[in-house]
DNA sequence: AAACTACATTCCGATTCAGGAATACAGCAC
DNA sequence: GTGCTGTATTCCTGAATCGGAATGTAGTTT
């Protein structure tokens, strides 16, 4: 992935926020919605974006899907270069605090779900 | 300036190449266009979008107008930061050391007059 | 089976942007 | 003044977004 394309991904506002919040583990989209507050569709297309540029991944979790980055040791040098400067700016400014504080107040059923592989209800129940 | 501003900034390839050679210090137009092989409508029309946001910054000396990044005091945290990224990540690859490379074979008069605030006939003469 | 949930895709309009050709402009040389 | 050099701007076209509304789809529940 060449380094302009990393940019790409990142000069779009709620490409950002979504980015941010995945940097703290794998998340499904009911949740980046709900931490955003942006409608789905927004956030889907969003997804979408990142997904055929390789900068996340997805995984079907029954009725769920959840997103995550790639695995540490498959992050090129430059990615893990601008993610950590992405995390580093992002947990200076109040809009993308915000986000994260909204995402620690919902149930985060999903995540140790995805995280164990898990069966369960999962998720939003 | 908003995170998301730099990195439309940082979103195309020849903006990011010019800006890889300002890192190393302020140039003339002419530099830049002999650097990066490029025609001239295309290096002033992206030097033209970094000044509008604020990313560089121009003045004239003679018949020839310096781009220099802002002054260190005057970089937000996070252009700091994202200009370290840069200079990093560029500097293991080729086409941005190619760059660079063209650019030290140049006659750099127009840089230490530009420093020196010079007369002489400066610049590509 | 039908109904529901979570998410993706398609279609649309509006905006932005990239690149090139031609032209304009500002300052120097004469 | 004229002409030249270095750079910017205007005009154009094609392509790439972005956002929303509506619709489609995969999997679950009953």
């Amino acid at each position: 992935m060449k380094l302009v394309q990393i940019y790409q991904c990142l000069c779009d506002e709620t490409r950002l926020r979504l980015l941010n919040l995945l940097l703290e583990g794998p998340l499904c989209v009911c949740h980046l919605q709900a931490a955003l507050v942006e409608p789905q569709v927004k956030i889907s297309k969003h997804l979408g974006y990142l997904k055929t540029r390789g900068l996340v991944r997805s995984r079907r979790q029954g009725n769920w899907i959840i997103y995550a980055l790639p695995p540490e040791r498959e992050r090129s040098a430059e990615l893990k270069a601008n993610l950590a400067c992405l995390q580093d700016c992002a947990a200076e400014q109040t809009g993308f605090k915000r986000d994260l504080a909204r995402l620690r107040k919902l149930d985060l059923a999903c995540a140790p779900v995805a995280a164990a592989g898990g069966k369960g209800k999962a998720c939003c129940d």
